[in-house]
DNA sequence: TCTCATACTGTATATATATACAGTATGCAT
DNA sequence: ATGCATACTGTATATATATACAGTATGAGA
């Protein structure tokens, strides 16, 4: 498949919406009318795009005739990665254990993949040993957010922060101690948090 | 809703078979050819039929307007449970709200809805505030398990516990105040917490 | 510099589609 | 005995809908 545009994106991303709330696609009017078009043909030109490039399929001659190419994927669902050992990528294929049947656009933005949360430094933020974090897949944090950060050998679930000129990895327990990480330091922000699964309560 | 004849169930099975295959509801014309009628007006008395007994709604004038009412909700994915009224069964359709695409077997044992988690009663189990509580319907609990449990026209989230001849439900959260139930009041077991999904982080 | 894709406005039209109206036949309830 | 719902055939039509055609403006690539 082609790379959308931001645009065509944004307008796929509508339809699918608009066609799971109804139960059916919309026409080109209704289009139009719902992404600020004052032309129908607007709407006609950005289905024949995404069409080309692979994103829907089209029947001609039919009324509300577009197809979303990627329903339910059999393959979909959020697998649980493993140990990870240092330097390789977080994804591949050897770290992958179980997989779960859980749609990665369950969470916003979707998840990439699971991640078990070993021991009780986050508790307070409501992540206890053992919960799977849905993670997704990020070189960079904002502010505030939890992360999944590689220090070196070690994988570790934190806060995010940027204070005094160091990034600061916070625990969520006041058992624990917050981690600095000074500029030069071998830090690689994995991913970010977008949610959490537990499967025992 | 009124009880649909043998004829009228066919046809409704034949439209969501159709409808989740191509991703949109038939045209009556459709209707006719697949099922063998040779009148169009065929199709439309058994959508009259079929709307009259509340089992779809038809958007008058528009293009494959038929919007099945009930969506198969054991298929796939789990439905979050809104506000559920005294004396109501939970899973009733009108209280469900959000279908999340979750497999109901990520769980141990299967899950049957979500449940909104409201306050922070239950904080140091890990469940805060707006978490979806994977249910798992039961009429009954063990010792220590976490329960939905209804009591008149409240709906909680506790932990079960026999102590002294009552049934105590104990918060996580030394703020709060244990409910003991004791025999004889109006208390229902809804189910169990089989698991937790959390959107944010 | 020219071309091409993107992202639209604006107008027009063939036809896909919903839907009304007029019937026929059967069975069920009152 | 009569009305009413079911289950259709057959014809007709207003309009919802897809889609062609003619433009404009912008930015990326060759």
């Amino acid at each position: 498949m082609h790379s959308l545009t931001d645009r065509q994106r944004q307008i796929l991303d509508w339809i699918r919406r608009e066609t799971e709330a109804n139960g059916r696609p919309p026409t080109r009017a209704e289009m139009a009318t719902a992404l600020g078009f004052r032309s129908v043909n607007a709407a006609e030109d950005h289905l024949r795009a995404l069409a080309r490039k692979g994103a829907i399929r089209l029947i001609p001659g039919s009324a509300r005739g577009i197809q979303l190419k990627d329903g339910p994927p059999e393959d979909a669902g959020l697998w649980v990665v493993g140990r990870v050992a240092a330097g390789q990528p977080v994804l591949a294929r050897e770290h992958l254990t179980v997989r779960h049947a859980i749609d990665p656009r369950t969470f916003r933005p979707a998840a990439d993949y699971l991640l078990t949360v070993i021991g009780e430094s986050m508790r307070d933020a409501g992540l206890l040993d053992g919960d799977l974090l849905a993670v997704h897949k990020s070189p960079e944090a904002r502010e505030g957010q939890i992360v999944v950060a590689r220090l070196g050998e070690e994988v570790t679930v934190k806060r995010f922060s940027r204070r005094q000129g160091a990034i600061w990895l916070l625990p969520e327990n006041p058992a624990y101690q917050p981690i600095i990480v000074r500029p030069g330091e071998d830090l690689v922000i994995e991913g970010v948090g977008v949610g959490v699964v537990r499967l025992e309560v």
